[in-house]
RNA sequence: GGAGGUUUAGCUCAGUUGGGAGAGCAUCUGCCUUACAAGCAGAGGGUCGGGGGUUCAAGUCCCUCAACCUCCACCA
C-alpha cells in the first residue's frame, strides 16, 4: 500500500496523469454499446491563440458533466474540435505575413491558405496542450475542425439545399462593411457603441425659388452619394418645396425634394438627406421612389471619384475638409457636439460603413419560425439552464433578419456558386458545373458561423448516415456562454431543426463571463486577463476547476478571486491528508467487498448515514447542473463530517474491538468521496483512488457510489456524544480553562437517569475533550441541556458562578424568545389548519425540546441564585 | 425605445416549490491534540437596497421607487 506524501503537491499529482488516461483509453466513446449514450460536443475554440479563463470555465463544466455521466454508467462521447474562425484567423495570418513584409496578394490565394493551415496546426497543438493541462477528458479519435473535408461536405450540402429550397439568395443590398477587414459582416458582428460625434447643419438652397432650408447629418462625406432631400408629406414647413430641387452643398448638384412618411418631423430639422447606397433606411426610400443608388466610397472607405477633389481621401478626412469648404462657401449653419451610436466591427473595431453590395443571404424567418414552433413542445424543445435564457433565445428568433453569409475572405468554406462567364447564369451545386471552363466560382467564403451552426451533427458525420450520428445525435447537452446565444446557439437550433428534424441538443447550460477581482470584463486592452496555465502552475488544475465550477450560479458572471482558488487548494490538501490517515490505517488483507455491515458501530453507521444523505443531495443537484450546491455539500461533508468528526472519533475505535468496522468505513467513505469529487478534481482523486485501491486501473470508469442501506441504529447516541464534546469545549472557553484542563462530568437522559457511557465513548471524550466521563459523581453540579439529555459538570472545577449565570441567562433569554415564537405559531388557528401537517408537527416537537431545555436552564439558574 | 440581470456579514458570493439568515476569505481568542499550523478548538459580525401589498408565515411571491450592470433595436 502506497503511503501518500505529507503534503499535497499538485504538480506531482498532475504530472503524467492525462497521458495515462489517454493510454488506457478511458475517454474513448463507443467501447461498450450496451450502455446508454451521452454526448457533449465541445464549443470549438478559435485557432487564433491561447485559451483563456473563460475557455477553462466552459471546458471544466463540460468535463464535470461528462465525467459524472461516465461514473453513472453512460457511454460518454465528449467530442473535441476547433473553429477556423474566418476573419479572426485570417487577420492574424495577414499580420504575421505583414511582419515579414509580405502581403497576401503577393503570394496569392492558394499559398495564403497553405500558410493559414500551418498556422492552424500550430495553434491546434497549443489548444490540445491546454485541454490536457486542464484534464479535459476528450475523445481525440473523433476530433473535428470546422474547415475539414467532412464539414466542408456538410456545409456545401446545407448551402445547396437551402438555395434549392429558396432559403438562400443573392442580392444587392445594404450590408455592414468592415473597411479594415474589407469584408461584409452580419448584423450581430457589428457592435453599436455610443461615441462622441458631431451633427452638422448645412444650408440647402432651393433651385426654383429663393428659399433655403437646413439639413442635418452626422456623415457629411456621404453627401456625394445623395440623390434627394426627403421631408414628411404632412410637414407644413416644407409642403411647398415638394417636387422642387435643392442644391447639394457638397457637389453643387441639384437633387429632388421628395416626400416620404419615413421622415420624423420632430427629429432634427425635419428635412433629411438621402444616401441610398450608404444607409439602409435611405435605401428603402430610394426603392420606393425608384431612385438611383450611387456609391461614393471605395472598399477601404476612401472616397471614390464621385467625391471629385476628395477622391482617394479617407472618409473622415474628407468629412473635415468638405465641412471646411462648405463653411467657406457660407452654407454651414452650425456644428453640434453629440453622442450617438456608431457601429464598429466586432473583430477589427473599424467604424462600419453601411454599403450597397451584392452578397449572399439566408432567409431566416421561415427557419426561425420552425424552431419557435417546436420550443412550445416540451418533448421537442431545447431546455435552457437557467430557463430565462430561453426568452433571450426566443426574442431574437422572433425578430430575426436575413443573415448575410458571404465574406470577402480567403480562409473559409468557399461558396459553391458558379457564374457563367458570358450569360452570368448562376449555378449552385455540390459538384462544379460540367462545363466548368465556362464558369468562374464565387470568390467569397462563408461566414464562420455558417459552419459552426452545423457543429453538433456535422461532427458526428452528417450528412452521411454514420453510426455515431445514429448513436449520439441529438446530443445531450450544450455548455456555452450567454454571449454567443445569437451567434451560435440559435443558429445551431435553426440548422439542426431544418436538416435533422430535431433539436441539436436537449439541454443548454449557459454560463456567464469571467471577470477580474474588481468585476471588470477580462480583456486584452486592460491587460487584466488571467492565464489558466499560470493558475495551474501555482495551485493546480484541480483547484482552478473546483473554483470555476462551484462559485457562481448558472448564467451569472464569475469574478476571479485568487483567495478562493487558494482556499480550494487548502480543501484539496485537507482531502489529501485525510486520505493519508486512511491509508496509514488500512490493513493489507481486508475483504471490503464481503464485510458484514451489521458489525459496524453506531459511529460508523452515523458517518455512513451522513454519506448517504450527501450522495442523495449531490446526485440530485448534479442532474440539475447546480454545481455550487454540490461543491458546498461536498466541502462540508469532507471537512466537517468526515475529517473533523468521523476521523477523530474513529481514532479510538481503531484501538478497540471495532477496528475492522472503522477500517471498512474509512475505506468505503473515502472511496465514495473520491468518486463524488472526481468530476471536479480529476487529478487528485485519481491519484488517491489508485493508492487506496491498488488493484484498480482508474477512477474515471469506476462505479458511482451507491447508498449503503444500514439497519436501524441509534443516531441519537452519536449526536449526543458530539454535543457532549462540543459543550465541554465551550465550557472551557467560557471559563477561561485551558483546552487541556480536565472536567469531570456525567450525562443524564431526559428522565434524569444517569447514562452509563460505553468504554469507547468514554475514551473518545477523554481524547477529544480531555475530560472524564463518570458514571457517578459527588458534589455540586452545573447543568446544561444537550441533545436528548443534560450535561452535568462538577461545578467546583469551573472558575466562578458569575460566568455561569451570565451564560445561562443568555441561554434562557434565547429559549424564551424561541418558545414565544413557537407558541405564537402553534396558537394561530390559521397556522394549524393551513400549514402542512409535517410543518406543524415539526414545530410542536421543537417546542417540546425548547421547553425541556428551558426547564433545565431555569432550574440551574434558580439553584445558583440560592447559593 | 424594448428585454434581462444585480443589490444578503468587512470582501467575494450561496440561499431551488414561502416555514427559525449561510459559506469561503478577513477579524478576535486559545492551542504543535501522534492525517493536516496552507492545521485544530472556540467567538464576534447582517432591521437580506427603500417603500407598499398578498399570506397564519416573505431574503424568497406581487407592485413601486432607487442604484449599478448587460443585451437587443435605433432617426438623418
Amino acid at each position: 500500500m502506497k503511503i501518500l506524501d505529507t503534503k499535497y503537491d499538485h504538480k506531482k499529482v498532475e504530472k503524467g496523469q492525462y497521458q495515462r488516461w489517454l493510454d488506457i483509453g478511458c475517454f474513448k466513446a463507443g467501447e461498450d454499446t450496451s450502455k446508454e449514450p451521452y454526448c457533449i460536443v465541445i464549443p470549438p475554440p478559435n485557432v487564433t491563440g491561447k485559451l483563456h479563463l473563460g475557455h477553462a470555465w466552459d471546458n471544466t463544466l463540460q468535463d464535470i458533466i461528462t465525467r459524472y455521466k461516465r461514473l453513472k454508467g453512460y457511454d460518454v462521447l465528449y467530442l473535441p474540435g476547433m473553429d477556423h474562425a474566418g476573419i479572426a484567423t485570417q487577420a492574424k495570418v495577414e499580420e504575421k505575413l505583414r511582419e515579414q513584409g509580405i502581403s497576401k496578394y503577393d503570394i496569392g490565394r492558394e499559398e495564403f491558405l497553405k500558410v493559414s493551415w500551418q498556422w492552424k496546426e500550430e495553434y491546434a497543438g497549443h489548444i490540445r496542450e491546454q485541454w490536457e493541462a486542464m484534464g479535459v477528458g476528450l475523445d481525440y479519435s473523433r476530433e473535428r475542425f470546422t474547415l475539414d473535408a467532412g464539414l466542408n461536405k456538410a456545409v456545401n450540402k446545407v448551402f445547396v439545399d437551402l438555395y434549392n429550397d429558396g432559403l438562400i439568395y443573392r442580392d444587392y443590398r445594404i450590408i455592414n462593411w468592415d473597411p479594415v477587414a474589407k469584408t461584409a459582416l452580419s448584423n450581430i458582428e457589428v457592435i453599436h457603441q455610443d461615441d462622441p460625434g458631431k451633427m452638422y447643419y448645412f444650408n440647402y438652397k432651393v433651385k426654383e425659388t429663393d428659399d433655403s432650408f437646413t439639413v442635418a447629418t452626422t456623415r457629411p462625406e456621404t453627401m456625394f452619394g445623395d440623390v434627394c432631400v426627403v421631408v414628411n408629406p404632412k410637414d407644413e414647413r416644407y409642403k411647398h418645396l415638394i417636387g422642387l430641387h435643392a442644391i447639394n452643398p457638397a457637389n453643387h448638384e441639384e437633387i429632388k425634394i421628395i416626400a416620404d412618411d419615413y421622415v420624423d418631423m420632430e427629429f432634427g430639422t425635419g428635412a433629411m438627406k438621402c444616401t441610398p447606397a450608404h444607409d439602409p433606411n435611405d435605401f428603402e426610400i430610394a426603392e420606393r421612389h425608384n431612385l438611383e443608388k450611387p456609391i461614393c466610397m471605395n472598399l477601404d472607405a476612401t472616397m471614390n471619384k464621385l467625391a471629385k477633389e476628395y477622391e482617394g481621401l479617407d472618409r473622415f478626412e474628407c468629412r473635415e475638409r468638405l465641412t471646411k469648404r462648405i463653411k467657406e462657401e457660407g452654407n454651414l449653419i452650425k456644428i453640434e457636439d453629440i453622442v450617438h451610436p456608431v457601429g464598429h466591427s466586432e473583430r477589427t473595431n473599424a467604424v462600419i460603413e453601411p454599403y450597397l453590395s451584392m452578397q449572399w443571404f439566408v432567409k431566416m424567418k421561415p427557419l426561425a419560425d420552425e424552431v419557435l414552433k417546436y420550443q412550445e413542445d416540451p418533448n421537442e424543445k431545447i431546455n435552457f439552464y437557467p430557463a430565462r435564457f430561453e426568452r433571450t433565445f426566443n426574442q431574437w428568433l422572433e425578430n430575426i433578419e436575413d443573415w448575410c453569409i458571404s465574406r470577402q475572405l480567403w480562409w473559409g468554406h468557399r461558396i459553391p456558386a458558379y457564374y457563367h462567364k458570358e450569360t452570368n447564369e448562376v449555378y449552385v451545386g455540390l459538384t462544379p458545373p460540367k462545363d466548368i471552363e465556362n464558369y468562374v466560382q464565387d470568390e467569397d467564403v462563408l461566414d464562420t458561423w455558417f459552419s459552426s451552426a452545423l457543429w453538433p451533427f456535422s461532427t458526428l458525420g452528417w450528412p452521411e448516415n454514420t453510426d455515431d450520428l445514429n448513436r449520439y445525435y441529438p446530443t445531450s447537452c450544450m455548455v456555452t456562454g450567454y454571449d454567443i446565444i445569437f451567434f451560435w446557439v440559435a443558429r445551431m437550433a435553426v440548422q439542426g431543426r431544418y436538416f435533422t428534424k430535431t433539436y441539436p441538443f436537449k439541454d443548454c447550460l449557459i454560463h456567464g463571463l469571467t471577470r477580474d477581482y474588481q468585476g471588470r470584463k477580462m480583456s486584452k486592452s486592460l491587460g487584466n486577463g488571467i492565464d489558466p496555465m499560470d493558475v495551474k502552475e501555482q495551485y493546480g488544475a484541480d483547484s482552478l476547476r473546483f473554483f470555476l465550477s462551484t462559485n457562481s450560479t448558472p448564467g451569472q458572471d464569475l469574478r476571479y478571486i485568487e483567495e478562493k482558488v487558494e482556499s480550494t487548494w487548502n480543501f484539496i490538501n485537507k482531502l489529501w491528508n485525510a486520505s493519508r490517515f486512511v491509508m496509514l490505517n488500512l490493513l493489507e488483507e481486508f475483504d471490503y467487498d464481503n464485510y458484514d455491515i451489521a458489525n459496524l458501530s453506531n459511529i460508523d453507521k452515523w458517518i455512513i448515514s451522513k454519506l448517504n444523505k450527501t450522495i442523495e443531495i449531490v446526485t440530485e443537484n448534479m442532474d440539475k447542473y447546480e454545481f455550487t450546491i454540490v461543491g458546498s455539500e461536498l466541502y462540508n461533508f469532507v471537512w466537517n463530517d468526515f475529517c473533523s468528526w468521523y476521523i477523530e472519533l474513529c481514532k479510538t475505535e481503531l484501538n478497540s474491538d471495532y477496528k475492522d468496522g472503522a477500517i471498512y468505513t474509512l475505506h468505503t467513505v473515502l472511496n465514495a468521496i473520491l468518486k463524488l469529487l472526481h468530476p471536479f478534481m480529476p487529478f487528485v482523486t485519481e491519484k488517491i483512488y489508485l493508492g487506496l485501491n491498488p488493484s484498480e486501473e482508474t477512477i474515471v470508469t469506476s462505479k458511482y457510489p451507491k447508498i449503503i442501506e444500514i439497519k436501524e441504529f441509534d443516531l441519537n447516541e452519536i449526536e449526543q456524544l458530539i454535543d457532549v464534546i462540543k459543550s465541554l469545549r465551550e465550557i472551557k472557553v467560557e471559563n477561561d480553562l485551558k483546552p487541556s484542563a480536565n472536567i469531570d462530568f456525567i450525562v443524564k437522559d431526559n428522565d434524569d437517569n444517569i447514562i452509563n457511557p460505553s468504554l469507547v465513548n468514554k475514551e473518545i471524550v477523554s481524547k477529544m475533550a480531555r475530560s472524564k466521563w463518570a458514571s457517578s459523581i459527588d458534589g455540586e453540579l452545573s447543568i446544561r441541556p444537550i441533545i436528548n439529555g443534560k450535561l452535568c459538570v462538577l461545578s467546583s472545577q469551573l472558575i466562578d458562578k458569575e460566568t455561569e449565570i451570565l451564560k445561562l441567562s443568555k441561554e434562557k433569554e434565547r429559549l424564551e424568545s424561541e418558545i414565544n415564537r413557537s407558541n405564537k405559531m402553534l396558537g394561530n388557528e390559521n397556522f394549524i389548519s393551513k400549514a402542512p401537517k409535517a410543518k406543524v408537527d415539526e414545530e410542536k416537537s421543537k417546542l417540546v425540546n425548547y421547553k425541556r431545555e428551558y426547564d433545565i436552564v431555569l432550574n440551574r439558574l434558580n439553584e445558583l441564585k440560592k447559593l
